[in-house]
DNA sequence: TGAAATGTTGGGGCG
DNA sequence: ACGCCCCAACATTTC
C-alpha cells in the first residue's frame, strides 16, 4: 500500500486556494483530504438541529463529490482528533499530515497533541498559514510587541501588505497527486447526534455591487448592503485571499473590516485569556445585575425597544444579525440591563451561523467597554436614536417587529434615561477602585 | 463605530 | 434705534 499524505481540513473547507492542500499536492503523491467532526466541539453544542453542522456536512458532501469526479475521495471521521489519528495510524501507512494553522486556544492545544502523536510515529507534520493574511507575529509595533489598538495596527498591516498582488494557491493543475480510491462512506448526521436543519445559507459568491457600495449602505439594516460572507470566511468555503484581493480592488471600507478580522485573531492568539476575562482587568470588577428574566427578554426580542427586539428576532429566526444591530443589542445588554458580556457572547455563539470566537469576543468586549481599543464605558447607544438614524423609514423594524406599528407592542423593559445613569454609576464605581 | 448636557452665537420679535 | 428675551442651530464638554 502506498504511503498517504493526509490534508486535515478544519476551517478551510475548499479544494482551491488552500495552502496546506496546495503544498501537499505539489510536493507529494497520494494526497487524501480528511475531515474530523471533533466530538469535543460537537458534544458542547446545545441544539441537535444546529444549522452549522448541516452546513459543514453538505459542504463535505460537495467536496467528496468533486474529489470522486477525479478518482479520489474524502475521508470523514467523528471523534476526538487524537484518537482518530491513532486509529488512522493503524490503517494507513502515512507519509505526512499537512494542515492549516488555527489560532484559537482550544485548537492550538489540540493540534499540539496531534502533532506529538504523529511525530512519535515518525510521521511528518507540516502546518501552514491560510486563514489570515498576517499571523500574530507578522504585524508588530516597533518595540516588537503586538498592537492593541486597531487604527495603528491597520496602518502597519497595509504597510506590510504593500502593493504586490496576492498570490493564490491554485491547485487545479495538480489533481494527479490525489490518492486514488473508490468512494468512501461518511458518518451520518444522526450517528453524530444531529438532525438536518432546513435553514437557508447565504451564497459564498462575492457580490461586486454590494462591495462597491459597502461604505454607503453597510450601516442600514433594512438594506442588503453587507456581503454576508462571514460564514464562508469562518468555514473557509471562501478564501480570505480572494476576499482581500476583491476588497483591495473595490472598496477600502470593506478592506478595513477584513483587517478587523486579522486584528481580533491576532489579539486572541496573543491574549488567550480574553476568552473568559476582560482585556482590561478593571472591567471584571463591574457588579453585573445578571438578571435572568431580563436576559430572557433580551434573548427572545421582548425588551420593548424596537431596534433591539428586531435584531434579536432576526438572529433567532435566521442565524444572522446585521452588524449595526449587533452593536446596538450588545450595548443594550451590557449597559441598559447590566448583564455580563459573557452571557451575550455565549448566546450569540450559539445562534450565529457566522460565529467566530475571535470576532465575537472582540465585538462583545468592544461593546462592554472591556476590550482592547473598546468604546469608552460612557459611550452608551440610545436604541431609539440608533433606530432613527439607521432605520429612518422603520423598514427593518416593521419586518421583524410587526406589532410595533399595530399598537400591541410592549412597554420598554427599562427606562432609557434611568438605565443610562445606572450604567454610568455602576461602571464608574468599578473603574475607580 | 455616541449621546446628553452645557455653552455660544445670532436672528427675530417686541417694547 | 436699541436692549432684552427667546430659541434654534451649532460647538464644546462631559459622561
Amino acid at each position: 500500500m502506498e504511503k498517504v499524505t493526509f490534508v486535515w481540513l478544519r476551517r478551510d473547507l475548499r479544494l482551491n486556494d488552500n495552502q496546506a492542500l496546495y503544498r501537499a499536492l505539489k510536493e507529494r503523491q497520494a494526497v487524501l483530504p480528511l475531515f474530523i467532526f471533533d466530538s469535543q466541539i460537537l458534544d458542547e453544542l446545545e441544539d441537535s438541529g444546529d444549522a452549522r453542522i448541516t452546513f459543514i456536512y453538505d459542504t463535505l458532501l460537495d467536496l467528496r463529490k468533486q474529489l470522486q469526479e477525479i478518482g479520489s475521495s474524502l475521508l470523514v471521521r467523528y471523534g476526538e482528533p487524537v484518537e482518530v489519528f491513532r486509529e488512522l495510524l493503524r490503517f494507513y501507512p502515512m507519509h505526512g499530515v499537512f494542515f492549516n494553522r488555527d489560532y484559537e486556544p482550544y485548537a492550538t492545544g489540540r493540534d499540539q497533541q496531534v502533532q506529538e502523536l504523529l511525530q512519535g510515529h515518525g510521521v511528518e507534520v507540516r502546518t501552514f498559514k491560510d486563514q489570515v493574511i498576517f499571523e500574530g507575529n507578522e504585524v508588530l509595533k516597533q518595540d516588537g510587541k503586538p498592537y492593541t489598538v486597531y487604527t495603528p495596527y491597520m496602518r502597519k498591516w497595509k504597510q506590510v501588505f504593500g502593493d504586490t498582488p496576492l498570490k493564490f494557491f491554485e491547485a487545479e493543475n495538480y489533481t494527479d497527486a490525489y490518492y486514488r480510491t473508490s468512494p468512501m462512506d461518511m458518518p451520518s448526521l444522526a450517528s453524530m447526534g444531529f438532525q438536518r436543519s432546513d435553514r437557508a445559507f447565504p451564497s459564498s459568491k462575492m457580490d461586486e455591487s454590494v462591495i462597491q457600495n459597502y461604505h454607503l449602505w453597510r450601516d442600514y439594516p433594512a438594506v442588503e448592503g453587507t456581503t454576508r460572507l462571514g460564514m464562508h470566511l469562518r468555514f473557509g468555503t471562501l478564501s480570505i485571499r480572494q476576499a482581500i484581493a476583491k476588497a483591495v480592488e473595490l472598496n477600502e471600507t470593506w478592506l478595513n473590516e477584513l483587517i478587523w478580522r486579522d486584528f481580533y485573531m491576532m489579539i486572541l492568539w496573543h491574549f488567550p485569556r480574553v476568552v473568559d476575562q476582560s482585556f482590561k482587568p478593571a472591567y471584571d470588577e463591574i457588579e453585573w445585575r445578571d438578571d435572568e428574566a431580563d436576559f430572557q427578554a433580551w434573548a427572545s426580542g421582548q425588551t420593548g425597544y424596537p431596534l433591539v427586539d428586531a435584531g434579536m428576532r432576526e438572529l433567532n429566526e435566521t442565524g444572522y444579525m446585521h452588524n449595526r444591530v449587533r452593536m446596538v443589542t450588545a450595548s443594550f445588554l451590557t449597559k441598559h440591563l447590566l448583564i455580563d458580556w459573557r452571557w451575550g457572547e455565549s448566546y450569540f455563539a450559539g445562534q450565529l451561523l457566522d460565529y467566530e470566537l475571535s470576532s465575537n469576543n472582540g465585538g462583545w468586549q468592544w461593546a462592554a467597554g472591556s476590550g482592547c481599543d473598546a468604546a469608552p464605558y460612557f459611550r452608551i447607544f440610545n436604541p431609539m436614536r440608533q433606530a432613527q438614524r439607521f432605520d429612518p423609514e422603520g423598514a427593518y423594524i416593521r419586518k421583524w417587529v410587526p406589532e410595533f406599528l399595530s399598537g400591541n407592542y410592549r412597554n420598554p423593559i427599562v427606562d432609557h434615561k434611568f438605565a443610562r445613569e445606572r450604567a454610568l454609576d455602576t461602571y464608574r464605581k468599578a473603574l475607580k477602585k
